[in-house]
DNA sequence: CTGAAAGCGCTTACAG
DNA sequence: CTGAAAGCGCTTACAG
């Protein structure tokens, strides 16, 4: 159990902890270090099976193999599985992340970013609200990190001026998807339900906006929120929901396709629909938001957007270890499609 | 910009720096420091924000404000609540969780108490497979943490032994609940099915017991088990039951209660008791497991076995806590039992 | 090409 | 009661 260090790696290849250093560092051929030299070092590092110290090596300038990520994983069923995809990759590769949860609070952020400096994170994954954005004083703070990704499901300005590497979550395709197949299949009432406008006003936009380029109307008439609701029960959205439908004593009659902005809503919506008779999805197409893996235990089987998580981690990766590499990816901007899961309750 | 060390906290109190570390760490009276002196530094580390670097902390003996946590936090529900549970706790207290997603893969979990080490780790938060719990070789790495706390689904033999502050999670009082409710509503074949019989045989054994202490028949004949398609789609329970269902072509009119092993299974049982034409709960009492929030969303409501994971995070942090203050809460065992959620398809 | 030296920011014995 | 010194394990200039 004794701990092995770099002193021990030199002293057994009969080399200077320098040099040591340099070829467990990869900057052996860099700096001309006879390759017998660096064999030695390698192979008395295996035997004695060397774990660099990442606090040692973070105090002095050197990588910690830590990763800081700033996302607000809410108890919502996506982020809790980016969170996880996030995590494994990051594992596999020998990194530890740090996560912080700052539920878009600009105190906490800057904390948790002065934070992840302290601990020598070596590079920053963040998710930052349209809110956060904006902020001038955050987007400096982020601007400072030499390795960063940023993933962002709008494109909002002050991301948008910034040459910040980003992986963009495209709503757009998923809800064109969803306006061509609402019009090929007939209907000519489609609405849209939210919990509130706050969140998800982009994605409300762009499916009005796929209604009208297929022909059906697309105004904001159509859409119904239930504004209020949402502090009392952050974590329940089916009670959530229920409530609101209830107190707003929703009709779903008026609608004959119906986007709720997450498949608990709609889920909910599925029971009032029972209760008024109304048939899903004959008399109404029902999709859900989020594609939760209980769509599937619905009946009818409930029809959703999906969010393409293990792609948006994979693309992550990418461009965060392009940067650890020494590589420079600056303005890069990849994006990822939501995409429309069609299901029964979509008819 | 300039980062603020203790040296300049020293400097700016005009003492030396094993002062200023003495004051800060907590034991200036202990030591016998003058009280004009420690307020002098603690007003100096106030004024400059002195903030301390964990890193140079622990590389000398001193605590990182880290934790390691150990949990098989599977694609499931209430593990992923767990996770954020203990997290946000942590982040309360000043704490970062480092959070090892180990699979209950022995040489994972070897190498993670390895790299929590390395790293500096203040105390170790583990929830032990009773595959882990048999491994001799991993309870001596956990036996040398020094701060550590269990979490167990089960009081397993090896954990007994040990002496290991621990959080038991008690099945069995949820199922002598749900017994005695399917006993005094008149169910007389209750039945359980689950995934498989790994994971899933302590609380089997629970709702047995539980069953014929309420004076309704509780024998092995009563399980079925879709052995063998858990490997195939580990994170989409739905299907995996769905698949499970239709194979073994069961016929649910078989039974008047039906306990799941997870929600996401008694979902799809319903729909096929839709098509088997078998009413719930009429026919059929149905309940699922970890009460997840979609539970609320179907109909009829799906009754449930809930965890008390803010309960569970509380007790862990109350014994973690504790070990962190210096106090010794060896052989410590709380128990936090589950509880069972009625909803309508209970009956 | 390689090695001796300084230093990262802290804590812990150990003198006075 | 307080302070000067050594040391944690590494990396980074800087001589040779």
């Amino acid at each position: 159990m004794k701990v092995v260090t770099l002193k021990a790696v030199a002293e057994k290849a009969a080399v200077a902890r320098s040099t040591a250093t340099h070829v467990l560092g990869g900057r052996g051929d860099e700096l001309g270090i006879r390759l017998e030299t660096q064999e030695r070092v390698r192979q008395a590092a295996r035997e004695l099976r060397y774990q660099p110290n990442y606090l040692a090596r973070g105090l002095t300038g050197g990588a910690t193999q830590t990763l800081g990520v700033i996302w607000s994983f809410a108890a919502y069923h996506p982020h809790m599985m980016m969170r996880r995809e996030l995590a494994m990759r990051l594992h596999t590769r020998g990194y530890q992340p740090l996560m912080a949860d700052s539920f878009n609070d600009k105190e906490r952020v800057r904390r948790d970013l002065d934070e992840f400096r302290r601990r020598g994170v070596d590079g920053l994954i963040i998710r930052p609200s349209s809110d956060l954005a904006g902020d001038k004083g955050i987007v400096k703070e982020i601007d400072r990190w030499s390795r960063k990704v940023v993933v962002a499901d709008e494109v909002s300005t002050p991301l948008m001026r910034q040459s910040w590497p980003a992986v963009v979550r495209e709503v757009q395709p998923a809800m064109d998807e969803l306006a061509r197949h609402l019009a090929a299949t007939g209907r000519r009432r489609p609405g849209v339900l939210i919990s509130s406008l706050g969140g998800n006003q982009a994605k409300t936009a762009a499916f009005l906006a796929a209604l009208e380029s297929h022909g059906l109307p697309g105004s904001w008439d159509q859409v119904v929120s239930l504004e209020g609701l949402y502090e009392k029960s952050q974590d329940d959205h089916c009670q959530m929901f229920e409530e609101g439908i209830g107190r707003a004593g929703l009709d779903f009659r008026r609608f004959d396709a119906l986007l709720c902005n997450c498949d608990e809503g709609a889920a909910m919506v599925l029971r009032a629909c029972e209760q008024q008779g109304v048939r899903v999805p004959e008399d109404l197409a029902l999709i859900g938001f989020n594609d939760s893996p209980f769509c599937k235990g619905l009946s009818p089987r409930l029809a959703s957007i999906g969010w393409e998580n293990a792609k948006t981690a994979d693309l992550v990766m990418q461009l965060m270890f392009s940067q650890l590499e020494g590589k420079t990816v600056e303005g890069v901007r990849e994006s990822v499609p939501l995409t429309f899961q069609w299901r029964e309750s979509a008819g």
